[in-house]
DNA sequence: TTGATTTATCGAAACGTTTTAATATATTCT
DNA sequence: AGAATATATTAAAACGTTTCGATAAATCAA
């Protein structure tokens, strides 16, 4: 039914071999040869056979997008940004991006991506935390992967992440800047790198403007939980509070995170950010939205995700690359929670 | 490297015919050489090649997946969840679906998904509202194609969608019997079928009970934009409040157009759900974590996403089936936004 | 016992590309 | 002029499957 190269070339009168060079920018063919296969292919609306072309060149042309069946099923656009940011990069290698997720409880043996058991990527993005089984899965394996966001103490991988550190720590100075002295911080776990690193952001600029004092840092931290959500955000907001009702600022591990701490801080009667200026982090969209609007520090994602294509890219071509690690800057986004006007000095 | 059908063949002392029958469980293959087979399969960890069987069956083993950007893009978790209905279905029988957005502004000569343009799926689900064009488009090319939660007007396409009409009439009447009676419409556009049919339970559940007298509807619903978002529903709420100060409920075109109308009527001074009821629709994960907790209807979105993927596989196994229409039932999940024990009477 | 049917296996062609090595001609370098 | 090199084209093999039709043995029906 369709067109194919030997009807091309047929037409053409010349060879498949001809044809497969043009259509491959390839080699050399005479300019005029060219122009009448490139204007027959048009005519005949030739459209190369994808899995011809797999099995001649012995390439999958898939990347595989992994990332945890909670991240993407709950309000993480986060890494569905960072998706497209892949799938727009792999438009013009012509790569799929297969998402798929993956289950806390992570077994090689069972759970495998399709992708992965039947060997049918180039090359493998994990976004955010994932099960540390199949990190090795991939290593041991020796297929390319790269991980987004996220990274392992001790390993050296490959891996696109955010500039967590000085992000946090800018937002960190223009409170500081604003005249704003006692700086809560209220995040998740530690156990998430790119969480460390926010507070090591934040610790690091207090100590700059020497704000700390006795126990500053145990005044003024809530990292108690395992996940970070905006009921976590809520909780931690309260609590500090309760402890020290000098609070004027509260720098966020993220936006979700930060959402929950509005509505904490808002609940104990405190007015944002008249009273407590709040900054976020991610710049997810609600966080235009909400009340007050959300200062936070956008992470440009489809940029990380283009990012971890073309290092996927760049692997294939070399598989004995180094493994490196490319970082990403963020952009501090002053919104209403934590303009600096509002503090009456 | 990998071990191909020809070495396993070998292995076994049969013919690659052979190999391949019990590969496809097709075919007669006494049992024994099966499980000899089967046995060397595992040994020599056998992965076929998906090129080479696409090639050889003529087949693409993909399914395309479009959505419009911005309803990736923005807060709408809806159609990433029936994404992963359909991914998980499509893991049984071995289908990749191939995720891709188109903007608004699409015309098939330029923006074409590259798996539209070299042809290289067996059938594409449409989430939610698309360009027009587009749908044009694969109906002309005979490409088997889906509309998730959503229809076109007059038009007779295979259509997987939500009951809205059923769901938004039971809501109605929870609010009813629970002694509301002046009970507002918040929705965008008209312009969306799904919205439509809400707006028809709405009606009709009010003509059941004999709620509407001269100008209810004009008081009661805002329907003046073209989209749907929290905005929206903010300014929605404050308008028809500002019109009519009896109002006791809201329905909601949408979850997210509910945050807002929550918001909204919170920035006026009332009470929820002690004032005014608000139900949502859709489920979305904020719903249950906002304050209040929002009553909604619960959109099973991983069901959709399957049967989208069910009907697409119909499809496949016969071309020319008459265009039907599923209806994925919905539940109303009552929470804090509408308990009705919070209404003095 | 014969002929039909079912069960079991296989050889070879087909699917639509890419790529290698060969051939032929044209161009450039001494 | 002759040698080297650049340009242009091709035939044929390869990639790893599935499937068609053939063949043959085993089972069944009469």
């Amino acid at each position: 039914m369709a067109a194919t190269i030997k009807d091309i070339a047929k037409k053409a009168g010349v060879s498949m071999s001809t044809v497969s060079l043009v259509l491959n920018r390839k080699g050399y063919v005479a300019s005029e040869t060219k122009q009448r296969i490139l204007s027959i292919m048009q005519q005949m609306n030739y459209k190369p056979l994808r899995s011809a072309r797999k099995l001649a060149t012995q390439k999958t042309g898939n990347i595989g997008y992994i990332i945890w069946e909670g991240h993407f099923s709950e309000v993480e656009m986060f890494y569905s940004q960072v998706f497209l940011g892949m799938e727009y990069a792999a438009r013009k290698n012509d790569h799929y991006i297969l998402l798929t997720t993956v289950k806390e409880e992570f077994d090689p043996k069972e759970n495998l991506p399709r992708f992965l058991r039947y060997n049918d990527v180039d090359g493998v993005a994990l976004a955010g935390r994932v099960p540390h089984a199949l990190i090795e899965y991939l290593d041991h394996q020796h297929i390319p992967f790269v991980l987004i966001d996220y990274e392992l103490p001790g390993k050296n991988y490959n891996c696109v992440k955010i500039d967590n550190y000085n992000g946090a720590f800018r937002a960190m100075e223009s409170l500081i800047l604003s005249g704003r002295k006692n700086i809560a911080f209220v995040g998740g776990t530690y156990f998430h790198p790119s969480i460390k690193e926010r507070y090591r952001g934040y610790k690091e600029a207090l100590e700059k403007y020497n704000l700390i004092n006795n126990n500053y840092l145990e005044k003024n931290s809530y990292c108690e939980e395992a996940e970070t959500s905006r009921a976590i955000g809520e909780k931690g907001a309260i609590k500090l509070l309760g402890k020290n009702p000098a609070i004027d600022a509260v720098f966020c591990c993220n936006d979700t995170t930060a959402m929950g701490v509005i509505s904490g801080v808002q609940k104990y009667g405190k007015k944002i950010p008249g009273d407590i200026a709040v900054i976020g982090f991610d710049d997810i969209p609600p966080a235009e939205f909400c009340t007050p609007k959300l200062s936070t520090l956008r992470v440009p994602k489809l940029v990380i995700g283009k990012e971890a294509y073309k290092l996927l890219c760049e692997l294939n071509d070399n598989p004995n690359m180094a493994p490196q690690t490319r970082t990403i800057a963020v952009d501090l986004i002053v919104r209403e929670s934590s303009y600096s006007e509002s503090k009456g000095n």
